[in-house]
DNA sequence: CGTCAAATTGGTAGCGCTGCCAAAAAACCT
DNA sequence: AGGTTTTTTGGCAGCGCTACCAATTTGACG
């Protein structure tokens, strides 16, 4: 089960090779504290020679603060948290920290599970996706003593520090736009909401949004699966035999509503004039589409950026929003 | 910059607790070695209490090998990464090892730094994009005695353990099913090349294999960043500029061939009468277009899965074929 | 019961490094 | 030169845990 342990060089032989003691060789390769110049190039030489490679297990347990951050994720699948990590990784290497993470699933006994595994490395932090953790994972995190970032959600109260922007207001911004442009006859196709809490916040203040407006969602078609372009084609076709006269569909995420926007090509139905569709996420796609996708795009790598960013610095607990952007497109 | 130390409970004082010796509170929690179920109660019991949480940080220091494996990847936008990592991590956790991971962007001098930060946490194994790696990367990681595993190609020498399918069969394959259905005039849109050198190994086959089928690449359009649906339409644009007659299209990526779709349809060029379309990499997305997308689909999530299984099983050094699908679609 | 093997248990030496402290060397003053 | 600083060094005690070994308890059996 476990490998056989490499004939590996330790800080001791290079101190030796380099005839300075221990400490000397650490301080010079930390590049802290004081040292000669002379006896930086002998010891830089003996690493170079013996091909040492200090052992930041041995250097963790050691000293008091690890450089680990740990992300414990809902999924890989949703291109929303390879973009989180894209963004705080950039910002973890450029300070020598290291990302760890592990994929929950949208579960969250899993989450804590992982949690807890994770808490085991002692990271210097703890990021999440969004407010929605089991009363155990809670309790362990606030024990932990680590940093605790929740990412991508600030509708609710943070733990410690949470980055992101309001889902809620996502929602209702794409509700008051599509009054705005006149639909009245709404549907919505979501994916699993019991499971993405961020997309149920969306859907139930888009909802409340449409009654404000005096034009209630008609129908809605809410899919077992996670989001992806097939269910959103699958997911409007069924909607559609069950509601003909829509006007308008409002879709989880702009997987989803490519999905949807596939279908009315395939169905000739013209976008917008006979069904209009409004997405969530702002992917790349969207701008290439024929027709522009009607979205709204959210920050999610600056997410990543931010949250390692405060990380790094140690920041105080606090709560930023980095808000979001409705972009009109042309479906709606 | 460093952090507060939690009030951390340790390992010895959960056996003070349970007025049992530390080595077995050790060996009740690994579940290792023997112990009575009584000892294990009390065990547990004070570890509840105490709310003690190991420091793998220690364990992995005070044992033999490490549970950490590293991913030192080329880039998380391109959704084959965030694939293989999810097939790995789920292998991963259900063995209790941990996955970390960093961001090359593609940079191999960039992936000899990463990586030797990554060898600093004495992982069990290192996973890499490929076979493309600067000597000393090479070196470092031969010399680290930790498991190498390459991923996603098999043309050329594996280090030590390689997990893939051939990037150069994909191409002739691509390229022999377009002259199979008989179009000759053929060309290219892909990204930066020299980066992604899978990408390159695809497209000189390709090209070698319509020359050998009498029908040499016609005109090629290689844009300078990342494979996106953008560049992909913006590829195609260009590529029908200059060369008006083609009649079909080899795209280095499904995001790229979606682009170039997208393209024809706002044009009305019509697929694939007018124009082929073949992509690569056979994303879910493809299958939900109006007219399938004729593409490769190769086997992500599996190559993360086996190749964490290969890892976690300790597996002598070998090159694991995992092949790939031509999936003819209906876009050429 | 005594004897011997098997099952449990505790003590303790590190794992490789950092942090602290005191010693040594170098630099700077009168 | 002698006396002070200041800079550079080395020694060594842990960090929290596991591995090894020896000691103890238990169980089985004649």
């Amino acid at each position: 089960m476990e490998l056989k342990q490499p004939a590996t060089v330790t800080l001791a032989e290079v101190a030796e090779a380099a005839g300075v003691g221990e400490s000397t060789v650490s301080r010079v390769l930390r590049n802290h504290g004081s040292f000669s110049g002379k006896t930086r190039e002998r010891v830089m030489a003996a690493v170079e020679r013996l091909g040492y490679v200090p052992n930041r297990i041995a250097g963790t347990l050691a000293s008091t603060g690890s450089r680990l951050v740990a992300f414990v994720i809902p999924s890989l699948s949703n291109i929303v948290f390879p973009d989180v990590l894209r963004g705080a990784s950039a910002v973890l290497e450029e300070n020598r920290y290291q990302a760890v993470f592990s994929v929950t699933d949208y579960d969250p006994g899993k989450e804590e599970a992982l949690a807890a595994a994770m808490l085991a490395w002692r990271p210097a932090a703890v990021m999440l996706a969004g407010y929605e953790h089991t009363d155990g994972s809670v309790k362990m995190l606030r024990a932990s003593g680590c940093r605790i970032v929740e990412l991508l959600d600030l509708d609710g109260d943070a733990l410690d520090i949470a980055v992101g922007f309001s889902n809620r207001a996502a929602g209702r911004e794409s509700a008051a736009f599509l009054l705005k442009r006149g639909y009245r006859r709404i549907g919505y196709v979501g994916h699993d909401l019991n499971r993405d809490t961020r997309a149920g916040k969306r859907f139930s203040s888009f909802c409340e949004t449409l009654e404000t407006g005096g034009a209630p969602l008609v129908a809605r078609e809410i899919l077992a699966g996670a989001s992806s372009v097939e269910n959103g084609r699958l997911g409007l076709e069924r909607l559609l035999a069950r509601a003909r006269d829509l006007d308008a569909v409002y879709f989880s995420n702009d997987d989803m509503a490519l999905g949807g926007y596939f279908h009315c090509l395939a169905e000739g139905i013209a976008i917008p004039s006979k069904l209009a569709i409004f997405g969530y996420n702002g992917l790349d796609i969207g701008r290439a589409m024929p027709q522009p996708l009607s979205t709204i795009r959210t920050p999610r790598v600056a997410t990543g950026q931010i949250a390692a960013q405060l990380v790094v610095a140690n920041a105080p607990p606090q709560a930023v929003d980095l808000g979001f952007e409705l972009i009109e497109g042309a479906t709606a």
